[in-house]
DNA sequence: CATGCTGTGTAGATTGATCTCCATCGCTCG
DNA sequence: CGAGCGATGGAGATCAATCTACACAGCATG
């Protein structure tokens, strides 16, 4: 409400002089420890009140803890993270715990830092969700405090994890574009370790899917996976290259929305449309369902990760030790951007009007 | 690179045993202050290498320097903000400061919870991002730690600021649409405190240039002014009013980006084109450049002014004490979402084949 | 040879909160 | 009436760093 003056630098020490008793004492009652009588409570809340303190976190922190919880996030640009962001947040409101955001610059050595940052500012918990962070080093860190991962699907012991089972969304994409009778279809993916088979990362899962699903339908010979060492920079790039080839696909699933947009990108560049080329994402970011975008995509319930997230947190603060792993449920979204493929001999317009 | 244990326990004191020395000395390498002969230096880096020491930010903080940046910032959905954690991050990027966000619930009082939060935590400087936070409370805050509020227009004392030439942009924005022909010009805003003249939110500034730019085109009478308690959330619902209404205006410029993608979804529904209706944005996110959205806007260079906030930071931890208020000219990115206004008479299609 | 200076290292106070004892007070009960 | 007990409040150690003041060695100078 009103603009109560900032922490300035009224101390424990000085709402004990104010409330005419002892520093433990105005501890306890900030604590809600037992001990306390109605009549201090009363006078020593009014002196807090009246100057406006408030407790400093690094005090706190020398001993014990701090109420913050730290995420690591990489890239707040891919609209997939504030969607956790927004879950996160909300599943705090209400508790003494305060949310903290350590950037993680993908051009350094990523998450580590990061994590490493909120580590030393004493969090009482760490989400990450840089997906390149050894398990190892995350285990150890678990000895530490409480960790929770998202997005990867490492089942460790001493931490918890809450993924999107990538492995059924990426499943469904697939089934949805042999329904609409596609045969040619391309994998836009990374390279390097976002993509070893058996990370866990969801790039290697939903690669993984593809390529089962492909081989399933007797398409092995057809798989066609196409790699960017930076899959949302050089996605449009890499379609290009896609759609000029000799072999162009019928249809190309990215493996994350933010590529796809690249890609819708670049069939508009090489003049085509949704009826030469069908496209697919994963994420389910808010843009897709735009009617000038209208993304097929696999929808990732990202605020019901984040707020996973957070409460598996708390219940660890709270004391559990054993390890959990939440799996949330993703829904294919079918939109216009995917439509069955030309028939054949009907490959490009004037093939067609040649036809008929 | 490799998994350096993370922190542990290990304190100053391990060190200081380690290196056979005392805590002071181990203080002294770690704070490159003055009095450290190269042996010694040697020796406690040694130490601190092989343990593994990371410096306790707590206690830090409890004397002094935290080494923390802390940003506040409201919706992390609109992705105009995550430009600025970019630059400001860049900019941070070899110093020995960390930038920690807090996300600022929109729901709830806004900006104050999460400034002070950071200030909680001590942090060495605060960039504040919410606009509607009161520049009084602001003032007072910066005699306790460096303040740069982004965004808003206040000439302050005691804190800086970094802005964008809202007027200028706003202008250019007119200019363009008066050239291509509109006369009937709406504009769609937010309600509230973050229109009030004067107040400084970009908003406010980018509503007064809409109607001076009417005004002093003879179009007064045309001034039309359409406002949604929350812009972006309501955004599509009003254009639809707007849209439906007897007077429909040839062009409709939106205060911001993510306003206007809902302005373009409602002329997509309402079965309309960007011949029908022009749309104009603000902020320059980078899906207005998306071929399936294509929309004119105003681009703001966010990565600059979040690397400025950083720079006036740290001038001010470094020692400044007079105000500094920095402007970023923006810059008119045309797109196809304006187009020139049908010809009079041919309003519809319908119309426009009677007419020939 | 006493004095002063410089360069190097340490002792110990300090920071703001928490938390473990411990003291006190007012009762009840044997 | 003294012992015991529950409820309440306080004294003081503690956490990990910083920083001031000081000690001390080595060396030059008058």
């Amino acid at each position: 409400m009103a603009a109560r003056g900032p922490a300035g630098s009224v101390t424990i020490e000085d709402v004990a002089r104010a409330a005419g008793v002892s520093r433990a004492a105005v501890s306890k009652v900030i604590r809600n420890a037992y001990g306390v009588s109605p009549a201090m409570r009363e006078r020593v809340t009014a002196a807090i009140e009246a100057l406006g303190y408030r407790p400093s976190v690094s005090a706190r922190g020398m001993r014990g803890k701090t109420f913050t919880l730290g995420i690591e996030i990489p890239e707040l640009s891919n609209p997939f993270f504030p969607m956790l962001l927004t879950g996160a947040t909300a599943a705090l409101s209400g508790s003494p715990y305060q949310l903290i955001i350590a950037p993680a610059d993908p051009a350094h050595s990523e998450g580590y830092r990061a994590i490493q940052a909120l580590v030393d500012r004493q969090v009482d918990g760490v989400i990450a969700v840089s997906p390149l962070v050894e398990p190892a080093w995350l285990s150890e860190l678990s000895a530490t405090v409480p960790v929770v991962m998202i997005g990867r699907h490492d089942r460790a012991e001493g931490y918890d994890t809450v993924v999107s089972d990538d492995e059924a969304g990426a499943r469904q994409v697939m089934r949805h574009l042999f329904e609409l009778g596609h045969r040619d279809i391309a994998h836009l993916t990374g390279e390097g370790a976002r993509t070893r088979p058996g990370s866990g990362v969801p790039q290697a899962i939903r690669l993984e899917a593809y390529r089962t699903a492909m081989q399933e339908a007797g398409l092995g010979d057809r798989i066609s996976i196409a790699r960017a060492a930076d899959v949302t920079a050089d996605a449009h790039r890499t379609a290009l290259r896609l759609l000029s080839g000799a072999e162009r696909p019928t249809a190309i699933f990215a493996c994350h929305d933010e590529p796809a947009l690249g890609v819708l990108r670049a069939v508009a560049d090489a003049g085509l449309t949704a009826d030469d080329v069908a496209v697919a994402g994963y994420d389910g970011i808010e843009i897709a369902a735009h009617p000038g975008i209208s993304l097929t995509t696999v929808h990732q319930d990202g605020e019901r990760m984040g707020r996973l997230a957070v409460e598996l947190l708390l219940e660890r603060i709270a004391g559990r030790t054993e390890a959990r792993h939440e799996v949330v449920e993703p829904d294919l979204v079918v939109r216009s951007s995917t439509r069955p493929p030309r028939p054949r001999g009907a490959a490009t317009r004037l093939g067609a009007l040649g036809d008929h």
